[in-house]
RNA sequence: CGGGGUGUAGCUCAGCUUGGUAGAGCGCUUGCUUCGGGAGCAAGAGGCCGCAGGUUCGAAUCCUGUCACCCCGACCA
């Protein structure tokens, strides 16, 4: 993370100084304030007018729509076929899992009317009020577990009927109390997996491949380094046997659940009759998976890659990979620069990179070129290519890339940048990996006592202490934290309420080392991990 | 649902204590000068001050009610 504060000059001198940031304030000085910023900075999504839900801009919706377009292949590629399902859950089906519904009932939004009527509302004025009550209220899907449940019933009959692997793209909605842009709001985007299994052993490999395909998705094309890990009991979903997650480390050194994967046993099979007949004729109940990721990654990206002077992109997954800024102030080269950046533009866009060809913005509005330049870095674009009278009479380009200083710029012969423009983003791309696997590292610690453990993370009413100037907390104490524990519900109260950390996962790649529970003194044979979370 | 707070121009807010009928910055439009860089100067557009009552000659300002939103908790992909 950054540490660079406004400097004097910029303190000390009149408005017209530039900023020494684009985002203000800076990631040190107030970290929830400053992703708010990023986001609307970048123009990725802002808030609408109704409660808890975004609105998706064109920027931000195209890194969605990257994000679906890579995950889609990888379902397909693993087997999974495409399918959609109601918006609207019927109640009943709703009160079938008694674990899924305790987990939900409280942020769920229900529709129990299906017409308006002119009438007098609560206000006493006339208006339309809801009228034509529905027999069955119908729940919105917080995740559709019980409704995609009752297809699978009628669609399994035989052992031969599996194993079955569906994906649905949807909207869903969870009534959270509190919301905020792409990491929590009431509606969100995503992708949900459900899968049905013959095999308990089956229904297991599959949790696991999904988890897998989650973290190279989220490492490989996010730049996003994660720890693979199963939740304890109080983490769970509601209704699963085990769930498994990814969790990635912030720059403000909160972790963020990335995606998770469910194994579902037979709770649901049994809660909505999902049963078939073995090669034997004997009936059994199915076992069954479910798994999502959601456009919380898009908060994700930011947070793990972002910096003061706004979004910085993985290039895989940006919905364009370089801007191009023709020089026209001189009338009477506009034109002709005008057409060279179009045959650049032109060259660019056949050539092939991540599964698709390289995007390109030609950015020739009538604005000021500063202000142009900066608008590009704040939505995180990883190459800006400037092409003047005097780069076109050389042949030559002037290019700045995102993970570099905004004034380092180099002069590339036209020819050599069309030839080198997929290695520089695929360094850009490794790089920013690099970079936030470095971060982890440098804040992940081994903890082998209680109080290392209250060290590392101080107590919960150290929120000023958090923060060095006071005021608003903004850089959050400790990281992750690896120490032996023996999963018990009452420990994990304890350490959300006094330091408000939970475990975030017992990993699944961690090497087996004998030791002794940190809380409980108990034998235990692998860490677990710890951190504040989103 | 508990405890605080705020509703005034597209955005961020000042004005309210001590009532006299609307302000700033940013953004937007136009002009001139600048410009391989987040410009300067000038002019302009834009608001029945959340809503409903009340007090008053007169209410953004005082009183009552109401709605909405925000922050801190419990809950969470």
């Amino acid at each position: 993370m950054s540490t660079e504060k406004p400097t004097e000059k910029n303190a000390s001198n009149s408005k017209s100084a530039a900023p020494t940031t684009a985002i203000t304030p800076t990631r040190a000085e107030n970290y929830p304030e400053w992703y708010q910023q990023v986001v609307r900075a970048a123009d990725l999504a802002e808030n609408s007018d109704v409660r808890g839900c975004m609105v998706i801009k064109p920027w931000g919706y195209a890194l969605w729509e990257n994000v679906q377009r890579v995950l889609d292949r990888m379902f397909k590629d693993t087997g999974h076929k495409n399918a959609y399902f109601p918006l609207f859950i019927p109640l009943s089906y709703f009160e079938k899992e008694a674990e899924h519904v305790e987990g939900f009932a409280k942020e769920c939004a229900v529709v129990t009317h299906h017409r308006l009527a002119p009438g007098k509302k609560a206000d006493g004025k006339m208006g339309l009020i809801p009228a034509g009550e529905l027999q069955e209220p119908l729940v919105v899907r917080p995740t559709s577990e019980t409704i995609i449940g009752a297809s699978f019933s009628k669609w399994v009959q035989s052992y031969r009927d599996l194993p079955l692997l569906i994906n649905q793209w949807a909207n869903v909605v969870r009534w959270e109390m509190r919301t905020r842009l792409f990491l929590r709001t009431t509606e969100f985007l995503w992708q949900e997996g459900h899968t049905a299994h013959a095999t308990s052993e089956e229904a297991m490999v599959e949790t696991l491949k999904m988890l897998e395909v989650y973290a190279d998705f989220a490492e490989n094309w996010m730049a996003m380094p994660v720890l693979k890990g199963e939740k304890t009991e109080g983490e769970r979903f509601p209704g699963a046997v085990n769930t498994y997650c990814i969790e990635a480390l912030m720059q403000d050194r909160k972790a963020l659940q990335a995606g998770t994967s469910h194994f579902l046993g037979q709770n649901f099979a049994k809660a909505s009759d999902i049963k078939f007949s073995d090669a034997n004729g004997a009936v059994s109940f199915a076992w069954t998976t479910s798994w999502g990721v959601s456009t919380r990654l898009i908060g994700g990206m930011i947070m793990t890659h972002a910096d003061d002077d706004g979004m910085v992109l993985p290039p895989r997954l940006a919905p364009s990979h370089v801007v191009i800024i023709p020089v026209t102030h001189k009338p009477e080269t506009a034109q002709a620069v005008l057409d060279y950046c179009n045959r650049l533009a032109a060259d660019l866009r056949r050539i092939p990179y991540a599964g698709r060809t390289i995007d390109v913005e030609v950015d020739a509005r009538d604005i000021r070129g500063g202000d142009k330049a900066w608008q590009w870095i704040k939505k995180g674009i990883p190459l800006r290519v400037e092409v003047g009278p005097r780069d076109m009479e050389q042949d030559s380009v002037f290019m700045a890339r995102r993970d570099r200083a905004h004034k380092d710029k180099q002069s590339l012969k036209r020819d050599d940048f069309v030839a080198t423009i997929t290695t520089i983003l695929e360094e850009m791309q490794s790089g920013l990996f690099a970079r936030a696997k470095a971060h982890r590292e440098h804040n992940t610690k081994r903890v082998d006592s209680r109080s290392e453990f209250e060290a590392f993370f101080g107590a919960r009413n150290d929120a000023e202490a958090e923060d060095g100037a006071g005021g608003t907390a903004s850089v959050v104490m400790g990281g992750f934290a690896l120490a032996h524990y023996c999963p018990d519900p009452k420990i994990e109260e304890e350490l959300k309420t006094k330091f408000a950390v939970t475990c975030r996962c017992l990993p699944i790649d961690g090497a087996e080392e004998p030791g002794k529970c940190i809380f409980s003194g108990k034998p235990s044979t692998r860490r677990a991990v710890f951190a504040k979370a989103y």
